[in-house]
DNA sequence: CCAATTAAAATTGTTAACAATTTTGATTTG
DNA sequence: CAAATCAAAATTGTTAACAATTTTAATTGG
């Protein structure tokens, strides 16, 4: 038992992307308060780790802060704020695919089948997590190959608008959505990609 | 010597705000590290509360953390990673102008004056510590009437703006900018608010 | 003298104990 | 019985000690 416990330590980083993926498709209600003992316990470690972990959550906005009280999930928004962060990740995401295009490398385009691929198979399998995960990971990489700065800006906004709409309609529809702005991003049809990437993030 | 130190002590919020505001006006220069330790003695508490401030600045982007190795002032950003962040924060900024010319009482509206007048002071000072954060108390004062989950997102763009230029041309062409939205505000005239506000944010 | 190696110092990462605060539940009082 | 009061439990906030890592400086060997 002991070994385990030491076994699954994980790293800050683990803990953030593990709670983040929870949070995503939607595991935890509205609201609902996050302790740090019980977490400290999932994962291993003290309740230092998980501090940090909570407090960049609530920076990314899946998570409310609270002095003295802890942190609880983030209720959800307003159609009407859903809108203006549709605008801000829309007008981000369109740049760094252009940039995406003009910069990325064949070393690039392979991962990005890959994630592709990845996306593909976790909606055939219909499960929502890792639908979330594969389809965060995949806009991410575009946005990360074009600028550090405004991947971490475009992370609050995406979990943000992830977190609001867990439940989606048929992830059917998704998959031929995300390979469309992947064609085009392959053959350099800036046009294309970015009309496909405006149908998308909705 | 200890009396002082204890009467020091500061909330982790306060020990945020004075480090964003000497982040905002320049106190460090880029890729300066920032050491725990130092800070810790300078606000008069251990290393813990350092470290949350350090990773809620972080994220908003004036710092960059790395793994074992602490943080260090961000670097400048790219002219094309401005440009979108203007737009983003403009997008941003002209929703919650909107909402608070519909929605602010008579209250807020003393408050804004009391907000511009501060404004106009730090200028006339031409102190550039007080100028940065009189402005983003101003523009915090309408985007946080408008939405909560917005504002961090709002601090995070702001922020990073003003780190860029915090050497301004001069202040006098600024007061005059922001009174053009207050006044627009004040008489709800919406079109001439946003259009101030989109002169404004550049 | 320069480059590689190694020891020492500085710095960050984690933990456990203790302090302060909030919540809970029982008890009292009108 | 309902509201107020108070003690206990649960929870977060802070600290200091220790572990792990990185940086610095000195030393060695060519």
């Amino acid at each position: 038992m002991n070994r385990e416990k030491v076994k699954n330590a994980l790293t800050k980083d683990q803990i953030c992307n593990a709670l983040r993926s929870d949070l995503i498709s939607g595991k935890f209600h509205y609201d609902q308060p996050l302790r740090e003992t019980s977490l400290a316990k999932r994962f291993g470690v003290s309740r230092g780790p998980i501090r940090d972990a909570f407090l960049k959550l609530s920076q990314e906005g899946s998570l409310v802060y609270e002095p003295n009280r802890g942190v609880r999930v983030h209720s959800a928004m307003s159609d009407e704020e859903r809108k203006v962060i549709i605008k801000m990740r829309l007008e981000l995401e369109k740049f760094c695919i252009l940039q995406y295009i003009t910069d990325s490398t064949e070393e690039d385009h392979k991962e990005l089948k890959l994630l592709l691929e990845r996306f593909r198979c976790e909606c055939l399998r219909d499960s929502l997590p890792g639908v979330a995960e594969s389809d965060l990971s995949l806009h991410r990489h575009w946005v990360a190959r074009a600028s550090k700065t405004l991947e971490s800006i475009w992370l609050g906004l995406a979990v943000r608008m992830l977190m609001k709409y867990s439940r989606m309609e048929t992830f059917e529809e998704s998959i031929e959505e995300h390979e469309k702005i992947v064609d085009a991003i392959l053959i350099k049809d800036t046009e294309g990609a970015l009309q496909a990437l405006t149908s998308n993030i909705i």
